[in-house]
DNA sequence: CAGCGCTGTGCAATGCTTTGCATTGCGTTG
DNA sequence: CAACGCAATGCAAAGCATTGCACAGCGCTG
């Protein structure tokens, strides 16, 4: 049993392998006669003939494949931006090469590598931090490249973000409004853009209430619920008046913080009133319910997968900085009401 | 500026592409001359060269890809499988060719279609349902396929998944000895190979103790939050005498299930003890913290790709299908304790 | 000096599809 | 009837890396 390919499809058919090729794409079905477009079809049906994408790719230099550069699967917020970019896409005959990256700089080079050697179409990369500008700068000389979610100043590549500044401006004008006088910050890593813009937002409007914001105690080496207990609890160790209101960089750190502060003995939202970011699925569920930020992932990845085809069309073509407004999920772990639902 | 392909580095180098091509291949490295080599290898990092993955693939038939097929990668129990594969994988030189089924027929065969395409090496699926036998026996004969979490009778192919009638088990007799004497389910969809094991392996546990089992009112359409929330209302509208210990098949349904126990003014566990299943992330946070069910995702993937890999390389090979122990985590919904640490 | 067994290289073919150009055949027009 | 246009198809090259085979060169041996 022979495999089955164009030439085998025009030898059962008769025709050249070229008309084969014409017969069966609808781009080019019309330059062929309408009988022996059926016929051909028909048979390539029968046979359960599929193009080879590797000899196809060759050919056109194009391979309806995409890169997309991740940090880690894990993370509940990534599956959003991933769905909406491959929703997107997958429409157009695309699919998506994933590469994590888990924030080490070396997986990010073989990962562009790999990308590279199999010639996608595009790279769309949710995983850059500072110190990335240079590689990301190389490979976006050849393969159009679209940052999402963090944007990296010095790579000159557009990018497509949550406007995190403002949502850290919105944090810090609901724990105001709700009575805090005394902030923190559980801050995220420092090389990474997301983090940096939530904390400046964050502390921009407070600044412009005249509402202290009390020094973290560290940076986040890795935003996960460890992290969050580590940094809640250096806040309430440093001796000060504890803070009454907590901005935690994401939900995992405020979830980490929920634990700190009930080790600890104080009660949220009364003694704390925190707030995360993200609304991560489960936060409408913790004890208390948790605040957050909503970012809207699903629509970001949609808009980077439109980017990257406006690229690969027009590689040439500018593209403006673009970023998606987030929105305030209050609940009871700053409210103290009990959710509204 | 010319592309850097193997022909311009044998240029550069004055040897014949063939030389090139064999220095750059660390197998096959030994074949030529020392010097050669070295000469080959700093002119082609010098350039930047990336072999073309699509010219390989297409001359020798091997992609170094796999193809990954998933229902949903916003469900949080498929990252760490999908992690396990891709590790295991990735320090092979692999890639992962990403598609979401979203439990449609309809999306598995497009999937499966554009994996054929790209010739991937081998395919591994953790979306299989009752009634994708043919279609993923089809693919199989041609591409080593494994399937993931779910196994499929009809399809020959060979199964990585959690013993989920163990699973069931477990459930069961934990809720038993905590006291419980009116069981009841939360059942997933029936065309699941994880929920038919789960409710079986529940069922016969608890018939082995003589323990009553309420019929449930409904199957899950899909096993999420709302659904949950849905069949627990089911069972507690039944006018029966409610049931004392629920188990849900999974932790959404056990989060919706708690949200309607709440609603109907019941206490859990004094009143209703439940059991989740999945040991998802933030199910330690709940209020009250969840019982379920703890799988070996990670590992599980890392098996299925191994498998894989025995299969690319010896595609004749029969593998008999494997099943790993999943493990109870008793939380305060079931045990009515606060959580140990 | 023919013959042997190596090693290192070169050569040409292969894998499959796409595409610009050439060709064929047919009908139309002046 | 010659010339022409047009639709449909065939032809051959291109895209890039890999590989079986051939060949040259080398140091020996009988």
């Amino acid at each position: 049993m022979s495999k089955v390919t164009l030439r085998y499809i025009a030898e059962k058919t008769g025709v050249h392998p070229s008309t084969v090729s014409r017969a069966l794409d609808p781009a080019r079905a019309s330059l062929v006669h309408p009988g022996t477009r059926e016929l051909v079809q028909t048979v390539a049906d029968s046979l359960g003939y599929r193009p080879n994408a590797l000899a196809s790719g060759l050919r056109r230099g194009r391979t309806n494949t995409f890169g997309v550069v991740v940090v880690d699967l894990g993370n509940p917020f990534v599956a959003p931006v991933i769905r909406g970019i491959e929703n997107n896409l997958e429409s157009r005959g695309f699919m998506a090469l994933i590469a994590e990256t888990q924030d080490e700089p070396a997986r990010l080079g073989r990962a562009l590598d790999h990308l590279r050697s199999r010639k996608v179409d595009a790279i769309i990369t949710t995983a850059a931090r500072a110190g990335d500008e240079a590689v990301l700068r190389r490979v976006g000389r050849t393969i159009p490249t679209v940052l999402a979610v963090r944007h990296l100043a010095g790579s000159g590549l557009p990018a497509v973000t949550h406007d995190d500044t403002l949502g850290g401006r919105l944090a810090a004008e609901h724990l105001i409004s709700v009575g805090c006088r005394r902030l923190a910050q559980l801050p995220g890593p420092v090389a990474i853009s997301s983090f940096v813009d939530r904390g400046a937002g964050f502390g921009a409007a407070a600044d412009r209430h005249g509402t202290p914001v009390l020094p973290a105690g560290d940076h986040g080496a890795r935003p996960d619920i460890p992290e969050g207990e580590r940094l809640m609890e250096l806040l309430l160790a440093a001796g000060d008046e504890p803070p009454d209101g907590v901005f935690a960089h994401n939900d995992q750190m405020a979830i980490g913080a929920l634990a700190a502060l009930r080790r600890r003995g104080l009660r949220c939202p009364e003694d704390v009133r925190l707030i995360g970011y993200n609304d991560s699925p489960l936060t409408a569920y913790t004890a208390p319910p948790l605040s957050t930020i909503r970012l809207p992932g699903y629509e970001l990845g949609r808009i980077a997968g439109e980017v990257a085809v406006s690229l690969i069309e027009d590689p040439t073509r500018t593209v403006p900085p673009l970023s998606l407004p987030p929105v305030l999920i209050p609940r009871a772990s700053s409210t103290g009401l009990p959710a509204p639902q």
